[in-house]
DNA sequence: GCCGTTTTCGGCCCGACTGTTTTCAGTCG
């Protein structure tokens, strides 16, 4: 396996996982067994990469990794292995790791399986079951038995998760859909979706209703599904053609704020909540809170059960089992960012380079958004293709465009910057002489990805240096779901937008989301300052907006961290533009 | 194994659903 696969989070939270599988049917103590379920979880929903974190000696902040685990980390960064858990999966059959990613076979069945009947993969299993192999079994039956068979046969072919702005698109409708039935009193889409975690699993969805059948019932006719999964007396979960996953719950409308709680999560906030108010004799679930009397208390509103538990609400983006919970209990939590308080865009694309609307389409878009001022930052004409003078003189053109329509002859205030790259040996691609004609510059990485992390970060810090660029574009190059971040010393580049005054970009294309949410609760707490940016390429895409705002919101962003949601004059002047 | 502002020891979230069960274990969200 090539490293950075080995050292994926992903692949990291598989190795605690199987550990845990060995723990589970080995009869270790059921606590250790979920510390490292635990670990995996923590692992899972981080977004920096857990390499980067023991590379900076961070992992100590991460919640549910302690003194043991890192220490395992620490020993597979360095040699690739983790010899204690090469010792321990000794005493299982290794076959039953490749059974645990068939639904319905958890560690007990997969040991019992590998040990027993020597299954070792999906294809052993498929041709167990048509032996009748497994229906022999002791605590196995017929039923069983073909639910393997089919469990088995299902193939994988999904993505394991999608962009966020996938899953809202799909939610939106299936929501609509279940707002029809005249059972349905409230209908909400929950877990990471409603948390905006930039790409989700599956979607959730909740009902409040008084005939949950009735509801069941019509969530499993919609058109779009393909297969219904399972179904109970309170929830479903159904397939739908495009292989995506929904999982519905029902509730009571009295007890509908404590369902809204639960199936919004995270795990991990569910499990700290529950912690934290059983330390106060008082148990929570989905149906409400359980007085020490025994008596439950139910909850209309999730505000209502919050303040029960004399916490602040806490907002959905902030729900990751992190540090919310303390920081309501003082009443610290910030004021987040909202879309309405976004004032302006400050980069898109046009015709002039790789856009397909005019400057005055952009413009027009924004009237319509209500915004005060945007920014247009083309890529210029290549210095290698053009004389400087050619390039001067078409920049003088695009300002003459603007002026035809630019504030005070509207209501809009149009920028001219430009996206400049930050070639591989440092360089940028525009010389400070060009670049000074603009109100402002952004400077990207588009190139040389793969460098080491020393000659990247370097990169990046001469660019943060450079008088003439405002800020930097997409800071890690992460591509969702098909290309990683580039290797980046956080650290030492956040000093530098410290040092030299400079924000930072959350690039709101749903793709990027880049700044990563985790990485801008880092530097907001540093002080750093941020601007949202749909990095547009159409009028369409400048709708994009709310997708940064919702990662400025998870990075626990108020508005006063958010420079695009304060007026003309304050932002002018925090990014220092030009020709003012 | 992790965790902590009354605790560094002694706790650790809670319930639905399923299949095989004479009362529960396993898996999942
Ligand atoms: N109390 C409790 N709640 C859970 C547990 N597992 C899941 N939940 C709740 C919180 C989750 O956000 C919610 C939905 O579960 P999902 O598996 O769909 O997770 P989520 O949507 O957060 O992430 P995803 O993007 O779907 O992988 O159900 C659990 O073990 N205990
Ligand atoms: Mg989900
Ligand atoms: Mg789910
Ligand atoms: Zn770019």
């Amino acid at each position: 396996m090539e490293d950075f696969k080995k050292f994926s989070n992903s692949n990291l939270a598989r190795m605690f996982n199987e550990i845990a599988a060995v723990y589970e049917v080995t009869g270790q103590s059921f606590f250790r067994t979920r510390a490292y379920q635990n670990a995996a979880i923590a692992i899972n929903s981080s977004s920096s990469q857990i390499r980067d974190l023991w590379d900076e000696e961070k992992l100590d902040t991460v919640a549910g990794l302690g003194t043991a685990i890192i220490s395992y980390l620490d020993e597979y960064f360095k040699t690739g292995k983790v010899s204690h858990f090469d010792f321990v999966r000794k005493n299982v059959p290794t076959g039953m790791f490749n059974l645990l990613d068939i639904p319905g076979i958890g560690p007990k069945t997969a040991f019992r399986l590998a040990g027993e009947l020597e299954i070792s993969s999906r294809e052993d299993l498929i041709s167990a079951c048509k032996l009748g192999k497994i229906a022999s079994l002791k605590g196995f039956g017929e039923k069983s038995q073909s639910d393997l068979l089919n469990s088995a046969l299902t193939p994988r072919i999904k993505k394991d998760r999608v962009l966020l702005f996938t899953a809202l698109t799909i939610a939106d409708d299936f929501k609509k859909y279940m707002q029809k039935c005249s059972s349905v009193i409230a209908c909400d889409f929950l877990g990471s979706l409603r948390r905006r975690v930039a790409t989700v699993g599956d979607i959730d969805l909740s009902v409040a209703t008084g005939s949950p059948e009735v509801v069941i019932d019509h969530f499993c006719k919609y058109k779009e599904v393909a297969k219904v999964e399972n179904g109970g007396n309170k929830k479903a979960s159904v397939i739908l053609k495009n292989d995506q996953r929904v999982d519905l719950m029902t509730g009571d409308q009295a007890s509908y704020g404590t369902l809204l709680a639960h199936l919004t999560g995270s795990k991990l906030h569910n499990i700290a909540l529950r912690t934290y108010a059983l330390e106060r004799g008082f148990s929570i679930s989905e149906y409400g809170i359980k007085k020490p009397s025994g008596e439950q208390e139910k909850f209309k509103t999730e505000k209502e059960m919050y303040e029960f538990l004399g916490l602040e609400y806490i907002p959905p983006e902030l729900r990751e089992g992190g540090e919310e919970i303390s920081v309501a209990l003082n009443h610290k939590l910030p004021d987040l960012v909202d879309s309405l308080d976004i004032k302006g865009d400050l980069q898109m694309h046009t015709i002039y380079s790789d856009g397909v609307n005019t400057i005055k389409e952009m413009a027009d878009k924004a009237i319509n958004l209500g915004y005060e001022y945007i920014g247009i930052t083309d890529h210029s004409l290549s210095p290698n293709t053009h004389t400087e003078k050619e390039i001067v003189g078409a920049v003088n053109r695009y300002y003459q465009e603007i002026a035809q329509f630019n504030y005070p002859k509207s209501n809009i205030r149009v920028l001219l910057g430009t996206e400049c790259n930050i070639l591989s040996d440092g360089r940028l691609s525009l010389s400070d002489n060009i670049l000074s004609i603009f109100d402002f510059a952004i400077a990207s990485i588009h190139t040389a990805f793969n460098q080491p992390k020393d000659q990247i970060t370097e990169r990046l810090l001469n660019a943060v240096s450079n008088p003439y660029i405002n800020f930097i574009g997409h800071p890690s190059g992460r591509v969702l779901l098909e290309r990683l971040a580039y290797d980046v010393d956080w650290g030492q580049f956040f000093s530098y937008c410290i040092k030299y005054k400079k924000p930072i970009e959350i690039n709101a294309f749903p793709t990027r989301l880049d700044l990563a949410d985790d990485l801008v609760k880092k530097a907001k707490d540093l002080g750093i300052k941020f601007i949202i940016n749909t990095d547009s390429h159409s009028t369409a895409h400048m709708d994009y907006m709310k997708y940064g705002v919702f990662t400025a919101r998870r990075g626990w962003c108020s508005k006063e961290d958010i420079l695009n949601a304060q007026s003309f004059s304050v932002i002018a002047k925090a990014l220092s533009l030009r020709n003012l």
